[in-house]
DNA sequence: ATTTTTGCAAATGATTTGCAGTCCC
DNA sequence: GGGACTGCAAATCATTTGCAAAAAT
């Protein structure tokens, strides 16, 4: 599964880019990642690729869609590989579970935005925060703050 | 206008914290910018505040809920004078503008998705982008990049 | 009088940059 | 061979912290 996620990544970049020892090493780790992930966790595992190097690398693939990025509740972000063009992410606030969907379902909102305010709406953000079935039974009922970010 | 603004700020803070001529002061740059700011917005103007002051008395903003944070479309965090406690920000890639608004119709949705996941869906973050009425007049339509952040 | 808040300067942490050397195609 | 890429270390930038002095209630 990781493996073929890293021949894909690769393949993908090899049109504009050049296929180098440190991006298949960081592509690796990208890959190998449980679920969404830090850049500090990837340079914890990246012995001798340079600090700068994997900044570079991460942007790279940012910008070429390979790996995305997921807003955590607090503001920060995380990467995760992308899977699919359009999504967004459900996050567990407990065990940082992340489920992505599809459905997105704004259009409605976003015409009658655009009407109202004359905007041209272009793009959004959107990431929803919760507890995931296994979280929820095991997270005392008593922590249900409730923090809306926006 | 800026100055009710001020002063309802303050209002809403003494009752659990200190005025302090500091935290007047943060208050009232605050409350004068124009729109969307960033903490270096408010650093660059706090000439006799010491910069941590305005990092703590910002945090404190928005622990109040007197300020809130306005997501940018590349990830950067900004904050804004807080009018409604739950809303949304439809944020101009031009200009800056931002238009605030609180129907975010995302029950539907929330509902859908708690049941296909079994997540216990608490918060969201929720963020338009696009160009104002204004701006699209102004903007070329060539430079139509659709970058969609998530 | 007591507790909170402040300013400062140093510490920390994250990301970027300049550049000579190296590697890929 | 030549441009793309790398590692390194230093530079930059953002934010936090420790602490003694000052200010608020």
């Amino acid at each position: 599964m990781a493996q073929s996620t890293v021949s894909t990544m690769l393949h993908r970049l090899e049109t504009r880019h050049r296929i180098t020892v440190s991006r298949i090493a960081v592509i690796g780790l990208v890959a190998s990642m449980p679920g969404h992930f830090s850049v500090e966790d990837v340079l914890a595992q990246s012995r001798g690729i340079g600090r700068a190097t994997v900044f570079r690398t991460l942007k790279l693939l940012v910008d070429e869609g390979l790996i995305c990025r997921v807003l955590l509740e607090d503001g920060r972000l995380h990467y995760r590989v992308s899977h699919d063009t359009h999504h967004h992410h459900l996050v567990c606030k407990e065990c940082g579970a992340v489920e992505d969907f599809t459905t997105c379902d704004l259009e409605g909102l976003i015409a009658g935005l655009s009407v109202r305010t004359g905007f041209d709406i272009t793009s959004h953000w959107l990431e929803f925060y919760g507890l995931c079935r296994t979280c929820r039974e095991t997270v005392p009922a008593s922590r249900n703050a409730i923090l809306t970010p926006s």
